[in-house]
DNA sequence: ATCGTAGGCGCC
DNA sequence: AAAGGGCGCCTACGAT
């Protein structure tokens, strides 16, 4: 149906700017909707029509999952106001393995077990199949066809509706779940987030980060030397390398230098006595025999070689785009992570980050977020004062009466769990300082330690009930109970930082989006605690200008405490690494 | 052959 | 008493 029926119809429907309408979109099929229990589809060449009922009505759209913020993506559709059905079922229940099929089925309180899997059909028992509707995706225990989650059957207009209204209906279930929580406004605010997070990593996806490469080859030409054409030479090569660490032994040998165990007992031979071969170990002993400081350098140009090198530019890189998946809650805390190595590309290689002709880069970092948003939710007095600071470990190194450099390991001590012996007596005053961020922080471990789940600030489940080890079931083993319990401690202390940590950023990076979008500007990386901005460059100022504005705006909008504040360094630059690091 | 784990290292 | 959290991705290696 045209576009103009369409939105006349969903008026019919009395449906109002924010209410919500259930999408889906296969790009050589069509789309469907939903919206108060009725269906609606479109054909492929109207699915622009999104666009356009988003301008007329403004709902709030409801897809299923990715697939469909990818296509919306692709076909350069920006919305801000989305419900992911899966982003939010993680959030509600923590962990990040959730299909369509086990998360319908968890909202639905069916039985994760009973779950059918394709190719299983046969096994189903024939008088269930006998009164099924073969054309609902449903089966008739209430399990989603596998088939319908898979999409491996024939997508039509039609069954994208049906689709469509499964969506409309998990949502309007995980609502109802969320007012039913302890903070229902908060919880309603953190799923529109982290539904529209998971729209900006599908745009993150589908356009790239700008990437010059050419630079990248001259990178790798300068650290690991020429592209091998073919098997055997890069064997050579390879060869070549490793020769340069082994030649320096006497006597001669032919050391695995990839086994760590063989380079431990070389090195063994050698009067060195390590724990382990890790880099800040081995520097200790760098001048201990000229292996060592070959071995290092060695590290680092196999580090290259293996992970960023020519196959990596092959599979990674193209049209000056380096594009990976991007996962908007993954892990543990919910922060977001990227593939193809872009959360970890060596600072080496960040001079070939570079912005399109006639465009600059805003990059923004945001200072010190951990523990600002320590700050906010524990709602400590004296460290939100500390807040007010630009530099927060100054003013807890003068409260604390020791060196600022003592006071932030102090702090980073507390968030992660490490107490050095040199912070011991640091963290003792930090406990009489801040004596509620610090009691947050210990409640946390203590529910970490006694498999108690936690949420984040944002309700994000902490899982910690999981099933416990064998090893620590077992009578006489209380050493290894007692260092599982102390490392799930670690882990949740700093789960309710992180997590919380990443859903300010967040909240950050989609004001950002909204805001910078009728400059022509697009997020191009998130990174925990950094934005790059891609943006034309006769509109860089203006661009840096709404990223810093959307600091205040995301903390207003997040932050339980008004009185916290949040800092960010923002610089036009048309290089990554132009940036301070 | 395929899988999961460990050691290692890049980034935050 | 001592105790660093997260991720992705590489290689080696043992289990299946």
């Amino acid at each position: 149906m045209p576009a103009s029926e369409l939105i006349d119809q969903l008026r019919a429907l009395d449906v109002q700017g924010g209410e919500h309408v259930a999408l889906t979109i296969e790009p050589s099929v069509g789309l469907g909707l939903a919206a108060r229990g009725r269906m609606f589809h479109v054909d492929a060449d109207l699915v622009s029509t999104v666009r356009l009922v988003d301008d007329a009505i403004g709902p709030r759209w409801v897809w299923w999952d990715k697939s469909t913020s990818l296509a919306l993506a692709s076909l350069g559709i920006p919305i801000d106001r989305c419900w992911d059905v899966i982003a939010v079922h993680r959030l509600l229940s923590g962990g990040w393995r959730w299909s369509i099929q086990s998360t319908w089925a968890s909202i639905k309180g069916l039985s994760a077990e009973s779950i059918p899997q394709l190719g299983q059909m046969d096994l189903l028992d024939t008088a269930q199949d006998a009164d099924a509707d073969p054309d609902s995706p449903l089966q008739p225990d209430g399990h989603i066809r596998p088939e319908w989650a898979d999409s491996t059957w024939a997508a039509s207009p039609t069954s994208l509706a049906q689709w469509s209204l499964l969506a409309l209906e998990a949502a309007a279930l995980q609502t109802a779940r969320l007012l039913d929580s302890e903070d229902p406004t908060r919880a309603l605010s953190t799923a529109h987030a982290e539904s529209a997070a998971a729209l900006l990593c599908a745009e993150l996806e589908s356009n790239g980060l700008p990437i010059d490469e050419q630079r990248v080859l001259d990178i790798l030409q300068e650290s690991i030397g020429p592209r091998a054409a073919t098997v055997r030479e890069e064997d050579i090569l390879r060869a070549e390398r490793d020769e340069r660490v082994l030649e320096l032994l006497e006597p001669r040998q032919e050391i695995n230098l990839r086994n760590s165990a063989e380079v431990k007992a070389m090195l063994r031979r050698l009067d060195i006595d390590v724990a382990d071969t890790r880099a800040w170990r081995l520097e200790q002993v760098r001048e201990a025999h000229p292996v060592v400081d070959a071995l290092l350098t060695w590290r680092k140009a196999e580090r290259i070689a293996s992970t960023y090198g020519y196959r990596w530019v092959d599979e990674h890189v193209s049209e000056g785009r380096l594009r990976g998946e991007w996962s908007s809650a993954d892990g543990s805390a919910g922060r977001m992570t990227a593939s193809a190595g872009l959360h970890n590309l060596p600072s080496d290689m960040r001079p070939a980050v570079r912005s399109d002709h006639e465009h600059a880069f805003v990059r923004a970092d945001l200072g010190q977020i951990e523990p600002r948003v320590l700050a906010a939710v524990s709602g400590d007095s004296a460290f939100i004062r500390a807040t007010r600071r630009d530099d927060l470990y100054a003013e807890v190194a003068e409260q604390l009466r020791v060196s600022r450099d003592v006071a932030k390991l102090a702090v980073l001590g507390a968030m992660y769990g490490a107490t050095t012996g040199e912070s011991a007596h640091a963290l003792r005053r930090l406990e009489s300082t801040y004596p509620v961020a610090m009691e947050f922080l210990a409640q946390a471990a203590k529910s970490g330690r006694e498999r108690v789940d936690l949420r984040t600030i944002g309700g994000r489940r902490i899982r910690l009930s999981g099933p416990s080890d064998d090893s620590e079931r077992s009578p006489g083993n209380l050493d290894a109970a007692q260092t599982a319990a102390a490392s799930r401690g670690r882990y949740a202390r700093n789960a309710v930082i992180q997590g919380a940590a990443a859903e300010f950023f967040k909240v950050w990076a989609i004001v950002v989006r909204r805001r910078v979008r009728p400059l022509g500007a697009t997020i191009v990386l998130c990174l925990h605690d950094e934005l790059l901005v891609h943006t034309p460059h006769v509109h860089a100022d203006r661009t840096a200008q709404m990223v810093r504005e959307a600091i205040d705006e995301a903390a207003h909008f997040w932050s339980p405490s008004a009185d916290v504040r949040f800092v960010a360094d923002v610089s036009v630059i048309n290089r990554w690494s132009e940036a301070k690091n």
